[in-house]
DNA sequence: AGTGTAAAGGTCAAAGATAGTCAAACTTTG
DNA sequence: CAAAGTTTGACTATCTTTGACCTTTACACT
């Protein structure tokens, strides 16, 4: 077993509940390798295709944290979410999704109509990808829709 | 949780109906940090996407004083909609709207937790702005976030 | 009234504390 | 031996903490 093998396995025995959080410097120190190593086992093991969701802080008090997602749950979206359509995905699509999703009461009818706007094309579009651009797109969208009474 | 965090939270227990009146100094001293630190706080989480309005005097008698902001629901969306906050949005921002727009009840958890997902960089990093690609992610990082259990 | 001074608060850049990226060197495996 | 996987380190990005220097205000003393 290698050094990336047995911190793979650390960090499994750590989870409490469906996550598990770790500080990269302690972690490195702890097994005396560098602290991208840990950063190496965390992109290699703890996939998103493996079931795992990782997020992070830097500066002062940083730290990661790994999800185990619950990949029992719902075959439906486990399935989705391996599928092509988390590479690219047309409005048209995306709507047939959504309407599956919502007759088989998987998400809510709020939950529904927030993901209709936000994945509209008015929502997306966007002169030369500025996601910032986008995600102000995004919100105001939503804000739009807030206006439009019913909701 | 780090010094910041700690300042952050006692200025909010100390919330008197909509405002706050604190010692720069008074305040540094009783955490044993410098007294710009005060400022850091401020400027990082007392801002006006997050809902605050920072009022102070310096010399004898100085103090700062932090109001939360109340306006109803539709002034307050209409005001966002002609800001620029729609034009562009960097991901810190947005957070701090969407948590001011949860703590005055105009969004539910759910619409919150939604938005927070989907305006992430994570659901809105894309190589070369392909928009489908956008739209696939925010997909994705959605389906993820379903498979996280409650959070 | 004018002015000097002490007592606030403000700004900004540097230092400190984390984590992320990427490519080169090394090792294992087929 | 070539391909794949691992390990390392230099460089980068982000968030926090500190400190030196600046500005404003109240007040006491001419």
């Amino acid at each position: 077993m290698n050094l990336s093998d047995l911190i793979e396995d650390f960090i499994l025995n750590n989870f409490q509940d469906d996550f598990v959080q770790l500080s990269r410097n302690e972690m490195a120190k702890f097994f005396d390798v560098s602290p991208s190593q840990i950063n190496y086992v965390i992109s290699t093991r703890f996939t998103t295709s493996k079931g795992f969701d990782i997020e992070s802080k830097r500066g002062g008090d940083g730290y990661i944290k790994i999800y185990k997602l619950n990949e029992n749950k719902n075959d439906y979206i486990s399935n989705l979410l391996q599928s092509d359509y988390t590479k690219s995905l047309d409005v048209f699509t995306a709507n047939q999704i959504l309407d599956n999703m919502l007759s088989r009461l998987f998400i809510s009818q709020d939950e529904y109509n927030l993901l209709k706007v936000v994945m509209s094309d008015k929502a997306l579009k966007s002169p030369f990808n500025v996601d910032e651009v986008v995600r102000a797109n995004i919100l105001k969208q939503f804000l739009i829709n807030m206006l439009k009474g019913d909701r």
